[in-house]
RNA sequence: GCCUGUGUGGCGGAAUUGGUAGACGCGCUGGACUCAAAAUCCAGUGGUAGCAAUAUCGUGUGGGUUCGAGUCCCACCACAGGCACCA
């Protein structure tokens, strides 16, 4: 039988015997594996996917050996632009193009043997699933968490369409290469800001790696300050500022408002009105790009003053788009010596510059770091900790300014003008205003229509399908209009592990007891991509639920790790374009899952990028040979051979550890190591090889089960996961080095019951030691129990 | 600019706690088997000197701590990714 039919006939017993099934309530210990579910594309599954699926299946087989209660599910997330595209070049619904890819997609994972639960999968795009989501939008709707806004979007004026940041990246639509500009929209809001702390905080709760809990914590973005109250001279206005050196306060010697700031026009005097309103207009037609890629300071003098509330000094008013208006309470007060950008911006309007800490020279720089306080009244002599304290009392006594934490993460911008995604479910009436759908209306499906082209005014494709707008008010029953947004990719996303949990759960997302019984995503494996946004949405959402009382748990995943990408063998990206392309499926034509799968583990730290090579997957290739080979060595017994049983022992440990601790390319050589030391032997008895299959079980599923069989023993996959014994791990007899000085002079072969004493005395006799401390004092003798031994010598 | 990660043979990469650097694999060299090739097997493979034993240098660079540093500390360089006027 060749490696194919072998393979197949493995897949095709494992789906018969439902050999991966979780379930549900089992009294088995559960344990959740996920690997982030793919966006079926018309590429294909791509090599890197065959990465991270065979990691993650390699723990979850070896788990369900140790008895646990696996659960490795798969779908598909199959919303997006990609389908919608393609959908509207080709003239179908994409809900065909998204059947067609899911479907190689799926035939591409099973020829892989990856151990699925296939009776959990679904798509996002399933209404059965997308009822759901929406209904789950009702519920952020229902709870003040959604809300509508106008906000500006990316907008292409060549394809009439809006465009995700991603889409517009460099200012420019990817599609058509046309200069992307910003058009205000009214879109639908999450308040995902208000949960800042909560996500912040939530950190606590998970096991995530260090870097991802990391970018978590940068793109909240927390900066604790204060804020303070400036009057406006001569006016019955004030405005407030943030900032995070309320310390230098007595520095400030002008403040700047962001363009679209609401006090500009009501302060502006007559004879800078046209001077202000000229930049104001300019900086509207910009987009974020445009103004943040000239990073030359621009601005205007308003006329007006502001009152500093520590010295009453009379400071100018500036408007600059170096002050962002979403940020903050989009207005600052300038501190030139001691920030950047307000040095930089003072110097080049001539702007007063007073230094209120000793260490800097304002002629050369702004001075940024710590120090002792002069020019600050009731500040100085204190040191920056001390003195932000001081003025945060001093100006909440005085009642201008508080303490204030601010974050970057913004709410989250929820609606898309797009067709292929989930409809929002909520119903514009004249006289209701925006009214939610009925529950027991959902799911909203999207309508079976084949046009999609986008509308001229950046109106979802939707809008135009008139018969699917015009609808009734759910309240009072007069002619309405739906919501022609849909949901963006992220949402769908957001949930999906918890429905594996209950995927055909027809009268709950997921029911409670299921969702308390796996209790969480134990282990959750993804790009490093996606450990931001994808994780903070999930999060985010997760959090909502279970503040209703709707999830069991705050944090509903525990561990989230990365894995690398498998670049082209020219170290690049894959891409067609470079023709670097790996197609899985002709790899396992040719060398089979088996090889593909042990390769994918073997080609280097998985955490961290690794380019192709075809000359090491037939290195792969040879170890399964050797492996198939070593049968012919198989004599009958039971036990493991005496002089194996250490050999044997230390890699059931060593592959146990690798494989729940990311090592899975040591996993694979130590299993190279076992398979080389069975191949010296005459013989090896039946339990030797057997361990060796199933150690290699996880990582070359077919292969081994086919061996195996052959040897008359039940499925490995049916059976359990050898035990070490940490008593039989340990050589008898081990050779250390021993160094004079610190340098490697020779060796000796000790045994484990060998005394300090003893190896101390051994080392001393060695004949190049002694040519070396010959005629000299030895200081000391440095003997570290079956590591090494230092002679140190004078 | 800031944050994160990574720098180890010809290549992918090992070294779990400071303890014989280069495991394992690829590639290469020589040999066995063969009419020949493939496959397989055996031996070798960081640099330099030496027949060898061995010596010496060696984990991006320069310092330091230590009996001992790829690993810890300080400064710097290069590459990759992310964020980017966030007050």
């Amino acid at each position: 039988m060749n490696f194919n039919e072998i393979e197949k006939k493995w897949q095709n017993y494992w789906d018969e015997h439902k050999s991966f099934k979780g379930v549900d309530g089992s009294e088995k210990s559960p344990y959740y594996v996920l690997v982030e579910f793919p966006y079926p594309s018309g590429a294909g599954l791509h090599v890197g996917h065959v990465r991270s699926y065979t990691a993650q299946d390699a723990l979850a087989r070896m788990r369900r050996m140790k008895g646990e209660n696996v659960l490795f599910p798969m779908g598909w997330d199959a919303f997006g632009a990609p389908a919608e595209q393609y959908a509207i070049k080709n003239h179908i619904h994409p809900k065909e193009a998204v059947k067609e890819n899911i479907k190689t997609f799926k035939r591409q994972m099973k020829t892989l043997g990856f151990s699925f639960d296939w009776d959990r999968e679904f798509s996002t795009t399933d209404p059965e699933y997308y009822k759901w989501t929406q209904w789950q939008f009702l519920q952020f709707y229902k709870h003040d968490m959604a809300y509508k806004a106008t906000v500006p979007v990316n907008w292409c004026p060549n394809c009439k369409t809006v465009l995700s940041n991603e889409d517009a990246a460099g200012g420019v639509c990817e599609r058509c290469g046309s200069r992307v500009v910003q058009k205000n929209k009214s879109q639908w809001m999450l308040r995902m800001s208000d949960y800042a702390e909560d996500l912040l905080k939530g950190l606590d709760d998970t096991h995530f790696a260090p870097k991802v809990k990391l970018g978590q914590i940068n793109w909240i973005g927390k900066s604790i300050g204060a804020e303070v109250d400036f009057k406006v001279d001569g006016h019955n206005e004030s405005f407030t500022v943030f900032t995070t050196r309320c310390d230098t306060l007595f520095g400030a010697t002008y403040c700047v408002l962001a363009p679209e700031h609401v006090l500009v026009n009501k302060i502006t005097t007559d004879e800078h009105k046209e001077e202000v309103a000229k930049y104001v207009e300019e900086c509207l037609h910009k987009n974020e790009l445009e103004r943040t890629e000239n990073k030359e300071k621009t601005g205007v003098f308003t006329g007006a003053y502001a009152i500093n509330p520590v010295n009453n000094e009379k400071i100018p008013i500036y408007i600059s788009d170096y002050v962002l208006a979403s940020y903050g309470t989009g207005a600052i007060m300038a501190v030139p010596a001691h920030d950047e950008r307000d040095y930089e911006f003072a110097r080049k309007f001539n702007l007063k510059i007073i230094p209120v800490l000793e260490g800097g020279n304002v002629e050369e720089q702004a001075y940024v770091g710590d120090g002792i306080h002069i020019n600050s009244g009731f500040l100085n002599g204190l040191n920056k900790e001390d003195a932000i304290n001081e003025m945060i009392k001093y100006l909440e006594e005085n009642h201008c300014g508080k303490k204030k934490v601010n974050y970057k993460m913004r709410d989250w911008i929820f609606s898309r003008q797009r067709f292929w995604g989930e409809p929002i479910p909520m119903i514009y009436c004249e006289k209701c205003g925006w009214v939610p759908m009925n529950e027991s209306d959902l799911p909203l499906l999207l309508p079976d229509v084949a046009e999609y082209e986008p509308t001229d005014n950046g109106e979802s494709p939707l809008a135009k399908i008139t018969d699917w707008v015009n609808t009734t008010c759910p309240k009072c029953g007069a002619p309405a209009k739906r919501e022609t947004d849909t949901m963006p990719n992220w949402a769908g996303s957001s949930w999906y592990f918890l429905r594996f949990m209950d995927p055909h759960n027809d009268k709950e997302f997921a029911s409670m007891k299921n969702m308390k019984y796996w209790n969480k995503v134990n282990w959750y494996n993804g790009g490093m991509e996606h450990t931001a946004r994808h994780l903070l949405y999930a999060r985010f959402w997760v959090q909502f639920l279970y503040n209703i009382g709707l999830v069991p748990n705050k944090e509903m995943i525990d561990t989230r790790v990365s894995h690398g990408m498998v670049l082209g063998s020219d170290n690049q990206k894959m891409s067609k374009s470079k023709g670097n392309v790996i197609n899985p499926d002709d790899i396992v034509k040719e060398f089979g899952a088996d090889t593909l799968r042990v390769y994918e583990m073997f080609m280097g730290d998985y955490e961290q990028d690794s380019p192709w090579s075809t000359d090491s997957l037939r290195g792969c290739k040879r170890f399964i040979d050797k492996v198939i080979r070593l049968k012919e060595k198989v004599v009958e017994g039971e036990e493991y051979s005496k002089n194996l049983e250490v050999i044997i022992h230390k890699s059931i440990k060593k592959v146990e550890y690798d494989l729940t601790h990311l090592g899975y390319n040591t996993a694979v050589s130590t299993l190279m190591i076992l398979a080389n030391k069975l191949d010296e032997q005459e013989h090896i008895t039946k339990k030797d090889y057997q361990v060796l299959l199933t150690l290699l079980n996880p990582i070359a599923p077919h292969i081994t089960e086919e061996l195996n069989e052959s040897l008359g023993y039940k499925p490995i996959c049916e059976s359990s996961w050898p035990v070490y014994d940490e008593a039989k791990t340990v050589e008898a007899e081990i050779t250390i080095g021993i160094q004079v000085n610190g340098k490697l002079r020779g060796e000796i072969t000790i045994s484990n019951e060998d005394s300090e004493e003893e190896m101390k005395e051994k080392a001393l006799s060695n004949e190049n030691v002694k040519k070396h401390i010959e005629g000299k004092e030895i200081v000391k003798v440095i003997v570290i129990k079956g590591k090494i031994v230092n002679i140190v010598i004078k």
